[in-house]
DNA sequence: TTAAAGTTGTTCCAATTGGAACAATAAATA
DNA sequence: TATTTATTGTTCCAATTGGAACAACTTTAA
């Protein structure tokens, strides 16, 4: 008879979704940073939020804690937590604030930002091969566009 | 003296990252779908793995918990609790299927359609509130660019 | 100046999470 | 056919997570 199981095709869900280009765009986050972030906490032991924090001192020379939380949207505990052990681990420096003794300012160290390379290889990578399939006009298309839509969501309260 | 805290524009990293679309795709993406799920968990109580099945059920008349995992890239065993969940909820049905006794069909009933409708509506009203920034043209464009990148996406093994 | 409100970073704790192992079944291979 | 390999859904458990409360401090309002 020739019976066999219908291929299901998982990307249909991608046209008749109610918010098809919000799903895609999740979508795409999710392909691009989860299976990355994995192969990071493999080869590293590192968890997001610390990933994180070598992000934004790579790019930004000081930040307080409450800065981090701010720019990646994650909680402040999280935050915290991740401070110290990458204290623990040499890739932070902490200096307290002396105009704000609530507060300290964060910045990475040398081994951090040789840390920081070795991880964004893996996010580097993973974008080129996504990418890929786009021409060069396109993504640079999509450049201006991502861009205008990421600048404005930053804009937002939430 | 008018000294005062320099306000820190935190949307420069979108510029000096090393992987600068990627950066901002996953960052829009978690603008959009957070503050969301965060609401929908506040307002009907369901996580989001037991929104992901509503989602699915609503656009497959029939799928396995595997079917699921898959399309949400998410873990089976997150899967299989909100599958209980939900059927305890009264949103999915579950038939066993004949042609192979591991597993079994879900299907989402006249309540999980219902709660579906009222959950899509947020999804919706955020995607709108995001996108509202581009041009009717510039909102085409760039759903003709996403479309590529998550079909293409969808085709990585991981 | 004092009191009230807000901010920062931290700890505590309960809930969520996902990896690993497992039993049941099916498919592939010898 | 018998044996091995793969798949499905589940349970267990350890790790991660984030909300809430808190102490220390700063800012705003009275």
């Amino acid at each position: 008879m020739g019976r066999r199981k219908a291929e299901l095709n998982y990307s249909n869900i991608f046209e008749s979704v109610e918010f098809p280009d919000a799903y895609k765009v999740s979508y795409l986050a999710n392909a691009i940073v989860f299976p990355t972030y994995e192969d990071i906490r493999k080869d590293f032991g590192l968890v997001r939020a610390e990933y994180h924090l070598l992000l934004c001192l790579a790019h930004y020379s000081e930040l307080t804690a409450q800065d981090v939380a701010r720019i990646t949207r994650r909680p402040r505990n999280s935050i915290s937590r991740a401070v110290h052990r990458m204290l623990d681990l040499g890739f932070l420096r902490r200096v307290p604030d002396p105009s704000d003794a609530r507060q300290a300012k964060l910045q990475i160290t040398k081994e951090g930002k040789i840390m920081h390379n070795k991880i964004s290889k893996y996010l580097v990578a993973r974008e080129a091969e996504i990418f890929s399939v786009l021409s060069e006009s396109e993504r640079k298309h999509f450049r201006g566009l991502i861009r205008k839509l990421a600048n404005f969501a930053s804009t937002l309260k939430r």
